[in-house]
DNA sequence: AAGTTTTAAGAGTATTTTATCTTAATTTAA
DNA sequence: TTAAATTAAGATAAAATACTCTTAAAACTT
């Protein structure tokens, strides 16, 4: 079951990243971010300038340069990062990816499907970025393969 | 949020088709249902040979030839055929697309999708064919875009 | 038996997603 | 002020997924 994209998957080990580091350091190299987290530093590039030109993180070119959290992250929530990275339809798409699936055509899985999705949708309106991150810290949770 | 491949949509969607069908007709002719339900033939064809090669159905060829179901939709769970088409670890993946993820080294986001993805597996091994496909019968749900 | 219809199987093509490469712009530091 | 480091941006390439085409095999009809 691949609910996300690579972009999000990278996106959100990206800020959890940087959650855990925020203390230290406030502005985080990207170079250093995709070694260690081993992803293409490239792509993870695009990722993070999405999310900056969205203004969720804002950055800073040249020598220690890197990007840094520009809305603190106790006010992001996961919803967010997600309808960023993946677009605002998220949440909406039939399970059977019937374009005209609604309520008034509702196909055969659509209350099935809902309630799942609902229940999906309010675990990740009701996390933020950094309930999520100090756990990385707090116990020994992973973001590396 | 697309959980379930193409193959998995259409193999679904044919599935609930011959549900709906079987009252009157046991083998479905494929090209008929392949235009009924707006999906190429020859992808269909293919999608329900795998069906057929896993016992699931069993085909006829030539002349008012198709396929029918080898058991019972009564006793075909929505888990079966999704274990069919996707693979047998589809819930088992890591949210983040962390392969070392588990519960020995798990990510951040472990135990908070765990929690999601078994209440998806709950509702998929507790629903039958037949189950999802009456409703189609029944209400007037669509299957088709 | 011949011709038609239909599923079976594999090769081939197209589209989308993921990843890389190249060049430009910005900032620091010597 | 020059060189090095770093993000920005766009073009290109590779891989995965989705779809199509062609030929074969089986079964029916006449």
């Amino acid at each position: 079951m691949k609910v996300l994209s690579k972009t999000s998957e990278y996106g959100l080990r990206a800020l959890l990243f940087m959650v855990g580091k925020r203390q230290e350091q406030e502005y985080i190299n990207i170079r250093e971010m995709s070694e260690q987290l081993d992803i293409s530093f490239h792509f993870l590039t695009k990722i993070l300038q999405n999310l900056t030109q969205a203004g969720m993180l804002t950055s800073y070119r040249g020598p220690s340069g890197g990007v840094a959290f520009n809305v603190s992250p106790d006010n992001i929530l996961l919803i967010d990062v997600i309808r960023l990275l993946e677009g605002d339809d998220f949440f909406e798409k039939c399970l059977l990816g019937l374009p005209g699936c609604g309520e008034k055509a509702p196909c055969p899985m659509h209350r099935f499907w809902g309630e799942i999705r609902g229940a999906l949708r309010q675990e990740f309106e009701s996390t933020t970025l950094a309930q999520m991150g100090e756990s990385v810290l707090k116990s020994r949770l992973r973001l590396v393969p």
